[in-house]
DNA sequence: GATGAATGAGGATTCATTCAT
DNA sequence: CATGAATGAATCCTCATTCAT
């Protein structure tokens, strides 16, 4: 569940090959990770069979072959293309106001909405991190990039003396940090419900999750 | 990660057969489970071949059907095995005290101390779920019935006025049991260590871990 | 071709397994084996296919498996039940005389019968020397200790003052024991037939490479 | 192994394409060819992928078929260019003497010298004919070519009353003509030594083949 | 002529499961 | 009950060859 996190370099170990130089291979090979992402997301990644990709790809086994040397390949590719959606969410980036609140709150609000948007593909992410260590790596390195990033925030606060100095960034971070992650993974792959079986709203999810992480660390009330 | 619950029936759908009638029978399979476990929390759930099971028992491949009808169903048998110790933790159980705060610790510190010392089948239990929906629903149900019974908790807080009235009971358990259990697999399983690279301390985490939570419901300040 | 050898210890680097214990094991990996053969020997190394020798064998596909675990080791394990047969001659060991002539006579002759009795399996041997470097180094040392021990020979014959002191033994070694299984490859293996066209006649063949090999080392004309 | 023998006319069923017509065919067909040998002799007859020879020869992989209808082709034109080189040692051409020990050393000399300069290309042949029924027949017709050749110059010398009348020309010469190419083969190819470890001389070889070759047709001592 | 993407038949291999002994 | 050999469906992957551009 959840990655925790954001950063973006180059997908796992995958050779990364160039892009073919011809136009149709150019098409042939987002053909191929188009419907590779459809099959994956339908069946799952252990029961996906290299010959649905090609199937739904409308080309022969061989070509896939052309442009990927296993079922590794094509998701990290897949997991390539989705990286600028998947990472955008960064602390603070999209508050207007300089209150550690809002920033919060806006950074959440971002995090859970690119999560939602990606959904089935996070889901995807978790599961293939659960077979395959590559993966596995890929997701930790992600995670403790977020963790990181927050815990730095977590000790600037505590130093401008804002909010509680008696937790450690770094462990304060990574509970806190996973449990937004933790919760959007239940809520938008799992689809778990309310108390009411209703489903969640954004604007509660948001709202919970910065008070809960607030009130964790102290902020102070506003106003 | 983390499964976020405890609470315990029986195992996923499996028939749950009676125990074998002789004793020959009873220690075959009692081999079994045993030699599948450590070959599960050795290769993972995917890569084990049940040959790989009847060999480290020391019995014949066919012997395995005689107790199991596959790979899950002795999978549900370790499962149930251990069962007793992993859902051991109960809230305020070990507590003297009738403070909140001291009961919230004392399930933590429960909490966490049985997740150590079921580490791999945690990570286990987490590998598979990702892989069979059978398992994926069994820690489901596992868990909502943990984040229900902690969501009563906080309700009956709520309700006495100690903590914070403003969020969703509900929600609030969701996210501060996902976060321990987010944690407890972080740390255990994954191994990730503080901000100094140092493993952490059983008492760090559950300090921190309580405080963040009882902050998070604004809990009173103590004495 | 040829191989100019004999001596012989395991088979190229195949594991060597253990025989199966039950009968019925045992039985069903001599019929891989004999099926092998009679493909192997039929199709050529290279055009055979596992699914063709498990047919010949009635069995499935699987079952090769249980006892090998490609095509290499199949044919080490068809070139281990021939080895005793293959490598039978040895020097002087079948003469009745002490005369070197009727030494040389005789070894010629078991080399060239045993060459004749396993033509196919030569032939074959040949061309997986020329394909799989395993068999290669396999079919070069039997070779080599063949050259060496015959090296041995004509040192002695020279020391005793009999044959030729100029030349060098190996190489002269390497050169006649060459000659006689390149004759007996081509007369065997490839069919050649003599300046009349008519089949090679073995009385013939073992005067003739008897009686170039005295001459080369000029033996002494007897009596 | 060794092919025995010289003679050459056409190479192996290839229809013998006419060259390409214009300059550019003409350089594109040569870059293929040469990079055929240079993979071919890299990495042997079988493991070459036609892939492999375009990338050498830095053209696309549907270029080849504009020169060569496969393998096997591509692999006859490169014979073809070896030819002259190969087949150049005839029987006295070189001697300066018509004594016959002379006109079979400089004959001798003569093969070996072109052997060894060919030994890639000679090693790859046999590899070839262990394969591919066309290369084989190719190869043995030029060595009955070259063994017809010196059986009649050991009938000639019989007539003569020079060397042994007792053996069967054909026979010996198949027998000694095979001595000298599998020689020639172990040396050059395979990379056999000599007895004390150490790589042949080529004078050395000269004279031990010449003279077992002298010998077993009991030439007459010189002066 | 050259290009290189697309093709798809072909073969090796795995392993859960059965069943005769 | 235990045994372990036999089964064969299911997939992956290779690479010679074609052909539209």
């Amino acid at each position: 569940m959840g990655d925790d996190g954001s950063a973006g370099h180059a997908g796992p170990s995958a050779p990364q090959r160039d892009l073919p130089p011809t136009p149709r291979g150019v098409r042939t090979r987002a053909a191929l990770v188009a419907a590779a992402r459809v099959v994956f997301e339908r069946d799952g990644y252990l029961d996906t069979r290299l010959a649905d990709i090609t199937g739904q790809a409308h080309c022969a086994t061989g070509t896939f072959y052309t442009y990927f040397a296993n079922k590794e390949e094509v998701f990290a590719a897949i997991l390539d293309e989705a990286k600028q959606d998947m990472l955008h969410p960064g602390v603070g980036r999209v508050a207007d106001s300089d209150d550690p609140y809002d920033v919060l709150e806006a950074s959440n609000r971002a995090y859970l909405t690119a999560y939602r948007r990606n959904a089935k593909l996070m889901g995807l992410m978790e599961q293939v991190a659960h077979i395959d260590p590559e993966f596995r790596r890929f997701r930790t390195e992600r995670a403790e990039t977020f963790i990181a990033r927050n815990a730095r925030g977590i000790a600037d606060l505590q130093k401008r003396g804002i909010v509680d100095p008696d937790v450690d960034p770094m462990t304060a971070s990574r509970a806190l940090s996973g449990m937004v992650s933790r919760l959007a993974y239940a809520v938008f792959v799992s689809g778990e419900v309310d108390g009411d079986g209703r489903e969640y709203d954004l604007d509660e999810l948001v709202f919970t999750v910065t008070r809960l992480w607030a009130n964790a660390l102290r902020f102070p009330d506003r106003g």
